[in-house]
DNA sequence: GTATTTGTTGCTAGT
DNA sequence: CACTAGCAACAAATA
């Protein structure tokens, strides 16, 4: 038998531990084992992401890397760079590879690439196997047996789930790793295009990350924030898959705290440590397994016995709402990620909708400014200064941290959608999409829906005050003192709504309430609240009930030809825009999602179509 | 089929 | 501090 050659592809599976793929590489007893990443310039430019989730990543891989060559000093993890889609063609020839294993991928981009690569891989007679261990169970067998459907509820995921199986116990780690064979890149590098950059405004230098395929030194060393010409983070947040075990390992020694875990009861006002596991970031990265996380903590529960937490609130809750939104996303595709040609999306004619290439009926990544108000305020409320502390902090600590409480996100995609500013879900997701370090894309636009009341709930008469909701939680507003330094010295009673705060009690706290925070902005001054809390929640409520009666979903005609405004005759006065709002300069035409009449056609920007020109099917 | 209950986590004013 | 009713009222699951 000839001797197996085996690549083993990580992408978003950065870890040793508990991976059905990376066993399954090693079963084969390779003669030669190459454990790569591909530097993929679709992530480099085309995908959002802020400055802390970089470095997450490069921690990732340094901590896999160093845990490779422990177990074989020859070992580490080898970074080429270049387009996985031309790189594997040539790699295969010239290492004479033999076997290409990877963990299945389950966003849209992902599927595309790897089908590419599987393309190239027959052809070159190499053996591709792909195993599935991102989810507690595959996102395709999940929708499989939930009818082809997108699970849409926890009821839905947990009778799916059963139907697929038990979920996969762990796997023992590996105790060895094989050597690797010759590494020739005597090949010519496909260089790629830089443009569109979606990462250019945070670069302070030029990117050389693309200079050879092997890096600087030709030893293909994974990539630093220098090359890359990025800045240091802002976080305090280290990845890696050592830390990650080490957290996980901390939370089972405390079987109270994993048994009877229920997140509701959590603060999403504490931050040092937080109050919940902050095992995503790691999820994320692939550098934890969930199953691994899923099984330790049910062990927990099933010992604990009498008076343990169950889903959904309970840990291992949180891990099935997971899999629930991967599945949804599964079934979907690319449009679980917006409104328009997304069926289980309900319709809501919010502001700043996003434009839609016609040709592909995606997202173009820009959108209409319908409203010069609604803009300002979604300005103010990506840069935490809304003039409310509550949502001030939690912005200010999303960007630099890239971390917020799963509450203090509701709180404040609430807020920015259906409780206060009316604003489409898909600007919030953006912004979440770009500083979150856990991002994850099919629980970023789950639960943006979820929040919006346009998908997977509905009730949305209960809306989170930007006052009562933190205070709650904090009342000294610890959160806020350490996130909006302007009202450190607030007196407590004051904290959450310093507009109301004596002029005596702000001059001791040293705080003037002025200006919009944006405009201007001068030392030690905070800005007014942009609008009445509870005028606007009563506003953005009879719009939801209004869009609600009309019962639009994001797949229908009327929504997609922009004849949906017959239906809401008042949408660009009354109920939607608000008193505030008088600027009429558009009349409406630009509000149609899909009838760009008088427009220039949008350039698809962050789509796959635009990065690799291919026709979506 | 209809009616009722349930659904990860609202707010206020009470006991 | 924990809990409840009332607020107005959605959609899916269950009886």
């Amino acid at each position: 038998m000839a001797k197996t050659r085996v690549i083993y592809w990580f992408r978003t599976d950065l870890r040793l531990h508990d991976s059905p793929a990376l066993k399954a590489a090693l079963d084969l007893n390779p003669a030669a084992f190459w454990p790569i990443f591909t530097w993929d310039p679709h992530y480099v430019y085309r995908a959002r992401g802020g400055l802390n989730r970089w470095q997450f990543l490069l921690d990732c891989q340094n901590d896999l890397s160093k845990s490779m060559s422990k177990l074989n000093p020859k070992l580490k993890l080898f970074v080429l760079r270049e387009a996985p889609q031309s790189l594997f063609p040539k790699l295969f020839k010239a290492w004479e590879v033999t076997h290409l294993v990877f963990e299945k991928d389950t966003d849209s981009y992902g599927r595309e690439r790897d089908q590419v690569v599987m393309e190239a891989a027959k052809k070159a007679g190499v053996v591709v196997i792909v195993k599935s261990g991102r989810t507690l169970w595959d996102s395709d067998e999940v929708v499989k047996k939930n009818g082809g459907e997108p699970t849409m509820s926890m009821a839905a995921l947990r009778a799916a789930g059963g139907k697929v199986g038990k979920i996969p116990r762990l796997i023992p780690s590996p105790q060895r790793l094989p050597d690797p064979g010759e590494m020739p890149v005597d090949f010519e590098q496909d260089q790629p295009d830089p443009a569109p950059d979606l990462n250019a405004s945070r670069r302070t230098e030029k990117d050389t990350g693309y200079k050879s395929i092997a890096g600087p030194s030709g030893d293909f060393a994974i990539e630093t924030m220098e090359e890359l010409g990025f800045p240091s983070a802002t976080t305090p947040h280290r990845g890696g898959e050592s830390i990650a075990l080490e957290r996980l390992d901390k939370i089972i020694q405390d079987t109270k705290y994993t048994a009877t875990f229920e997140k509701p009861n959590t603060s999403p006002a504490q931050f040092d440590p937080p109050a919940t596991s902050f095992l995503s970031p790691f999820l994320h990265f692939g550098a934890l397994s969930v199953r691994e996380f899923y099984w330790r903590v049910q062990d927990v529960v099933d010992a604990y016995g009498k008076g343990a937490s169950s889903p959904p609130t309970s840990l291992t809750g949180q891990l099935l709402f997971r899999d629930m939104y991967f599945a949804a996303q599964a079934a979907r595709g690319a449009v679980f990620h917006q409104t328009a040609n997304n069926p289980s999306c309900r319709f809501i004619p919010w502001h700043l909708p996003s434009k839609t290439d016609p040709s592909t009926g995606i997202v173009t990544g820009e959108y209409h400014v319908d409203s010069d108000t609604a803009e300002a305020w979604f300005q103010r409320w990506k840069h935490g200064v809304t003039g409310f502390p509550w949502i001030d902090a939690l912005m200010r600590q999303l960007k630099q941290d890239g971390w917020i409480h799963h509450l203090g996100r509701h709180s404040v995609a609430c807020f920015l959608t259906r409780g206060g500013c009316y604003v489409d879900w898909e600007r919030g997701a953006e912004v979440f999409e770009e500083w979150l370090l856990d991002h994850e894309p099919a629980c970023n636009a789950g639960n943006w829906q979820w929040l919006s009341c346009t998908a997977f709930f509905a009730q949305f008469f209960r809306c989170y005050s930007p006052v009562a909701f933190g205070r709650k939680w904090d009342k000294e507003g610890a959160l806020i003192r350490k996130y909006v330094p302007e009202l450190k010295d607030l007196d407590a009673k004051y904290i959450y709504e310093p507009w109301k705060a004596p002029l005596p009690d702000l001059k001791k706290a040293g705080v003037r309430i002025k200006g919009d925070g944006l405009s201007d902005k001068e030392d030690r001054t905070y800005p007014k609240p942009m609008f009445d809390f509870n005028e606007r929640r009563q506003i953005c409520l009879d719009a939801m009930k209004k869009a609600y009666d009309v019962g639009l979903h994001g797949a229908d005609k009327q929504v997609l030809d922009g004849s949906w405004k017959e239906l809401f005759p008042d949408s660009d006065t009354s109920e939607v825009r608000g008193e505030h709002d008088t600027d009429d300069e558009d009349g409406g035409k630009k509000r149609g999602r899909e009838s760009h009449a008088g427009e220039k056609r949008a350039k698809p920007k962050n789509t796959i179509a635009a990065a690799f020109k291919k026709q979506k099917k």
